[in-house]
DNA sequence: GGATACCCTTTACC
DNA sequence: ACGGGTAAAGGGTATCC
């Protein structure tokens, strides 16, 4: 048989002692195939420098007799071969070695500790990412494949019996077609809905899934009530087979689910554990596996499972503006739409059924549109980095860029660096931590007409421009680039990076020119997979410095780390001496960026001594206007000496505001102080008008004393980010959580903790004591509210004018309140 | 018993 | 383990006299 086939899913079994890959795919007609493929493991023995021949053949005899027993299976060497490789940017020889079966690959590098083996690489990579790599099968790419189809046909234990895709091929021959072939997916959502956060102690009411033409809720509660969407069944047991059975006859080529990987899925598995219900949800009839580890994964073979909320967690939340990574708030801020208004209760409580499935098929519709909205950037970061979209999905960015490089090291020939093992990262983990960047103080005060330079991609532009890399550090001072002075151990040393060579500043190059060059494709043709392309290189080529800086990193290097960060806080200094010396005020800079007044330049000026500051730069560094602005502000520290670095607040030309840092910003500060801070600094940098500000000050302060203020803007939310036992200090938010753990609320590690403190009774004089949750009755303590909460966050804005509100909201000091009024 | 330095904790910036 | 150093700030706690 001959078919176009895109491989989506890849999976692996055992057979005969061998490896074999399963490829889960489909053709141009539509139809699900499992491309069965044999797979060569092999890893790498570099040899030691200046081998004679006769030596090698002496490693190359002993290499090739090596055969193991263990675990009921025997592997050998099957063949070996000579090549001329590189390992870190070095000429090598090396043995390339091909064992029966990939779990054998350790234990054979385990028996190459020979003197004439300097060392064991590629053993290491993750079996699926060996497959790619050797086979260069790769997702998303349209083959032309030939092969025989398996029906009912004894090969390998008769897989294709139980295999439920339309055909089972071995494959025989393929060809990569060169089309950008188009593939549209076929999802399924779902959502589960259930009486606790923990399946030992709640059961699942209802499921909800929703696909292209396909809404069900499948629930054994609520009978009475009559949607054309619920199916009703007789109790949870038949609850979730129907719903493994529904799943596997949508035949989904993604199955998605928010925050699924460690709720609906865990909570899924368990509770057919517990009613001893088997769930055959893979299409070769296995169960769904959740992987342990830190977060789990929850796989379904054939059929492939994604957690949204991890993706969008690790390559969007970092350009988010929504506050929490809620389902609601995520599909608020990219779907323009908010989840059904419901209130939660347990199922004892529940009078209005309908609305409650109603409410849960929202959640997967919801789901769905998610994914087809974030679909374009899993296809290309897929495509690009050369992972399943499993992986993908759920990778950090470390990992992502790792990915990367080791699917393009042949093209520079080079053996990939092994994993560091536990006690190598805990050396990593202990060394000195690598000196950061440099925050620049400001003068406190507010400021009219500045501009804003900063560098583009600084951390990525120095690595490319200096050529700074693990395998590209060197001895010689001769034919390198010399580092700062890096402090360590008390002393200053200076690193050296050969000029030339280098494959990991070579390929961060080409990621720097494709993310250029696909910003522009996106600029003439705006489209989501333009716009997804583009963003994956800028995602790459922004992870590179954080990469090499990651213990967990096969490059990881601490002096190549330290020497980047000691060019970000030497090009940001000079360029401030520079701005200065050209005769501006400089006011604020942080890390890559330069804040200055205008003085009385035009914006010529200012764009000429930007041009003059970029032709003084090297390689592909380079630097931008961020922009001008009309006002700008900064405060000093609560104590009130310095000026406090990383909180200020701008207003361009237009009169958009920009605001950094400020208590306006943060999510633990209550609403009205926010609000109210937010609304001041509005006022000062519109207008410039402080005498505005300080009524509206005075106003609220006013409708805080005379309680006028709502609930809901003085509550203060926090997160729980450890298990409440480990806290050693007992603070608000702690108590809050104890309480709602009292009362059963659901709760978990990161629920927002919404509390208020309340006027309460008690002599005490910890605020702790008087913190109450949200939902519980009571008065709020105004002189809380007041002292730490409304004061605070104008305090500082004020004091730039010589006002003091501490004692204007006291209502002391009321001569002087007449300059104002 | 009160002042204060220090520690713990969360969140933001880049 | 999945980016991490720099920074602000509140609130609790240890320590001093």
């Amino acid at each position: 048989m001959e078919t176009e086939f895109i491989p989506i899913d890849y999976g692996s079994f055992d057979f005969d002692g061998k490896n074999y890959i399963e490829i889960f795919g489909k053709d141009t007609g539509g139809r699900r195939i499992c491309v069965i493929d044999d797979f060569e493991p092999y890893l790498w023995a570099i040899l030691k420098d200046k081998l004679s021949d006769k030596e090698v053949k002496k490693v190359l005899d002993y290499v090739n007799a090596i055969s193991l027993h263990e675990k009921g299976r025997e592997t050998k060497v099957e063949k070996s071969e000579i090549h001329n490789k590189k390992f870190l940017g070095k000429d090598v020889k090396a043995i390339k070695i091909y064992a029966t079966n990939y779990k054998d690959l350790h234990s054979i590098a385990d028996k190459l500790g020979i003197p004439g083996i300097e060392k064991r690489r590629g053993y290491d990579l993750g079996l699926i990412t060996s497959y790619i790599l050797g086979k260069k099968l790769y997702p998303f790419v349209s083959y032309k494949i030939s092969g025989e189809v398996l029906s009912g046909s004894p090969e390998f234990g008769g897989i294709d019996s139980i295999i439920g895709t339309d055909f089972v091929i071995k494959l025989g021959k393929k060809e990569e077609v060169k089309k950008d072939g188009k593939f549209s997916p076929k999802v399924l959502a779902y959502d589960i809905e259930t009486d606790s956060l923990k399946p030992e102690n709640g059961e699942i009411l209802m499921i909800s899934l929703y696909g292209k033409g396909f809404r069900k809720v499948i629930s054994w509660k609520g009978k009475s009530s009559k949607e054309s969407y619920v199916e009703f069944v007789k109790d949870e047991k038949e609850l979730l087979s129907r719903f493994a059975e529904e799943v596997k006859n949508f035949s989904p080529d993604f199955f998605v689910g928010y925050n699924s990987d460690n709720f609906d899925m865990p909570f899924i598995k368990s509770r057919a554990k517990i009613l001893k219900l088997p769930l055959p949800m893979g299409v070769d009839l296995s169960e769904p596996q959740i992987s342990r580890g830190v977060s789990g994964r929850a796989k379904i073979t054939g059929i492939t499972h994604i957690d949204i909320f991890r993706f969008i967690k690790t390559a969007y939340s970092q350009y988010m503006q929504s506050e929490s990574l809620s389902l609601n708030e995520v599909s608020k801020e990219f779907l323009g739409e908010s989840k059904k208004d419901f209130e939660l209760k347990h199922s004892s409580k529940i009078k209005d059924w309908n609305r409650y499935f109603e409410y849960n098929l929202h959640d997967s519709f919801l789901t769905f549109s998610l994914f087809e909205k974030f679909w374009p950037d899993l296809l290309e970061f897929s495509k690009i980095i050369r992972e399943p979209v499993f992986e993908i999905s759920r990778n950090g960015l470390s990992k992502q860029i790792e990915s990367y490089i080791l699917h393009n090291l042949d093209n520079f020939n080079e053996i990939p660096e092994k994993r560091p093992n536990d006690s190598e990262i805990e050396s990593r983990r202990r060394s000195a931590t690598v000196e950061g960047a440099f925050v620049y103080e400001p003068k406190p005060g507010l400021y009219e007409d500045l501009a804003m330079f900063d560098f583009t991609s600084m951390h990525t532009s120095i690595i490319i421009s200096h050529n700074i890399s693990k395998e590209t550090l060197t001895d010689s001072n001769k034919g390198s680039v010399a580092s700062p002075e890096i402090k360590v151990g008390g002393k200053e040393r200076v690193f050296y990076f050969s000029k030339k060579g280098g494959f990991f500043p070579e390929m961060l190059r080409e990621i720097f020119e494709k993310r250029k060059k696909f910003k522009e494709e996106y600029k003439k043709d705006p489209s989501p997979i333009t716009k997804a392309r583009s963003n994956a290189f800028k995602v790459l080529s922004a992870s590179a410095h954080g990469y090499i800086g990651f213990f967990g990193a096969r490059y990881y290097s601490w002096e190549a780390s330290s020497t980047i960060l000691a060019f970000v806080r030497k090009y940001n200094i000079e360029t401030i001496k520079k701005i200065e010396k050209a005769g501006y005020e400089v006011i604020y800079g942080d890390t890559d960026s330069v804040a200055f007044t205008m003085g009385k330049s035009s914006k010529k000026d200012i764009k000429g001594l930007l041009e003059k500051l970029n032709s003084e730069l090297p390689g592909v560094m380079h630097m931008e206007l961020e922009d001008f602005f009309k006002r700008g502000i900064w405060v000093t520290t609560r104590s009130g000496e310095t000026g406090a670095k990383k909180k200020y607040a701008m207003i361009d030309e237009e009169g958009k505001i920009k605001i950094r840092g400020f208590e306006t910003v943060r999510r633990d500060w209550c609403d009205i102080a926010r609000k109210t801070q937010d609304h001041i600094l509005k006022l000062i940098l519109r207008d410039g008008n402080e005498e505005e500000a300080l009524k509206f000050f005075l106003q609220v302060v006013e409708r805080l004393k005379s309680r006028e203020i709502k609930k809901e803007e003085i509550i203060i939310k926090s997160q729980i980010k450890k298990p409440i036992e480990e806290y050693k200090s007992v603070t608000p938010h702690v108590v809050a959580a104890i309480k709602m753990k009292e009362r059963k609320m659901p709760f978990d590690l990161f629920t927002p903790i919404e509390y208020y403190i309340a006027e309460s009774l008690t002599r005490s004089k910890l605020i702790r004591d008087k913190v109450k949750l949200k939902d519980e009755p009571g008065d709020y303590d105004v002189e809380y509210y007041l002292k730490n909460q409304i004061i605070p966050s104008a305090e500082n804005i004020f004091q730039v004018f010589g006002i003091n509100v501490k004692e204007v909201a006291d209502g002391k000091k009321q001569e002087n309140l007449k300059k104002w009024f």
